[in-house]
DNA sequence: ATACGCCCCTGGTGGC
DNA sequence: TGCCACCAGGGGCGTA
């Protein structure tokens, strides 16, 4: 599930409750998640002070005290629950990590699937990492622009579509806003990815920032388990002009019989909706 | 180097 | 009601 906005979303919502905080208590349930967990994760953590965090990508970075940082990718299906700690609730189903801050929180790691990650990295080091060292620009940051992009997408002989999947091309984007961007930027997802460039790549750029930041500002898209950190729904999925569906009529469109509506197709194994008609 | 299918895992949904 | 196929926001890995 989570792409860049919900990930922002979830990054801010643990900034407020554990900012500053020191982690009283730790607990691993289960080591293994996507990978297995570092040895000693748990322990690691306790006691630590949470000096701050930043996001890259869809990975959420947590800085702590004493020289480490803690990685955490959501993978599908996870989410981060927040409650009171004194509330003793009995850990839930698929809450695999746990901890519990100085003044009184809980904060759980439910996922599911289990294709969500947690790793521990040296501060200062987070950008080495496996896992971060081949990420592509921030789509949020000044650095990405026209040029950027189809310098990244020069050669590359893959749809547009499956091109700004991959984490390497840009960083934070998923199934549902690279459909949602190319839709905005009127650009087919069937296009050879290195032929956007020029005019099309300039629109791109701003149709990607403009659908994260609204994304963001909706606190992301809810649908099955995302939830913000405090329980609240994001809303953007409203907001989707693509996604989900299939057959209705286009915003751009007048309908039919001129136009059949929003088209779903498979590229590489998802789901990819758009419109044929204005996107090219 | 690149690109695609497969796989990891659980749960929800809709058809029969 | 029950079973089952299919689908889901991600991404690494092996194979061509």
């Amino acid at each position: 599930m989570p792409e860049l906005p919900e990930v922002e979303t979830v990054m801010r919502g643990l900034r407020e409750r554990l900012e500053g905080r020191v982690i009283r208590r730790a607990a691993a349930h289960r080591p293994d998640l996507r990978w297995k967990l570092p040895e000693g994760f748990a322990r690691q953590l306790t006691g630590a002070r949470v000096r701050g965090f930043r996001r890259r990508g869809k990975y959420i970075l947590m800085r702590l005290d004493g020289g480490r940082s803690v990685l955490l990718h959501l993978g599908m299906s996870g989410r981060i629950v927040l409650r009171r700690a004194d509330q003793a609730e009995p850990a839930g189903l698929h809450e695999h990590l746990v901890l519990e801050t100085d003044d009184g929180w809980r904060v759980g790691f439910v996922d599911p699937r289990r294709f969500g990650a947690a790793d521990l990295v040296a501060t200062g080091e987070e950008d080495t990492h496996r896992l971060l060292a081949g990420l592509g620009p921030e789509p949020l940051e000044p650095g990405f622009d026209a040029a950027t992009l189809s310098a990244a997408l020069a050669g590359k002989r893959t749809p547009i579509k499956a091109a700004l999947l991959d984490q390497g091309v840009v960083a934070g984007l998923g199934n549902i806003y690279v459909c949602e961007a190319l839709f905005r930027a009127r650009i087919s997802p069937r296009r050879l990815a290195a032929s956007v460039a020029g005019r099309r790549a300039e629109r791109l750029v701003p149709a990607i920032r403009s659908t994260l930041t609204e994304a963001i500002a909706a606190g992301g898209s809810s649908l099955r388990d995302y939830v913000q950190p405090d329980g609240e729904l994001g809303y953007f999925q409203h907001a989707w002009k693509v996604y989900g569906r299939e057959g209705e009529r286009c915003e751009r469109c007048p309908g039919p019989p001129d136009c059949a509506g929003i088209r779903r197709i498979v590229q590489s194994g998802r789901s990819t909706f758009y419109c044929p008609r204005t996107q090219r």
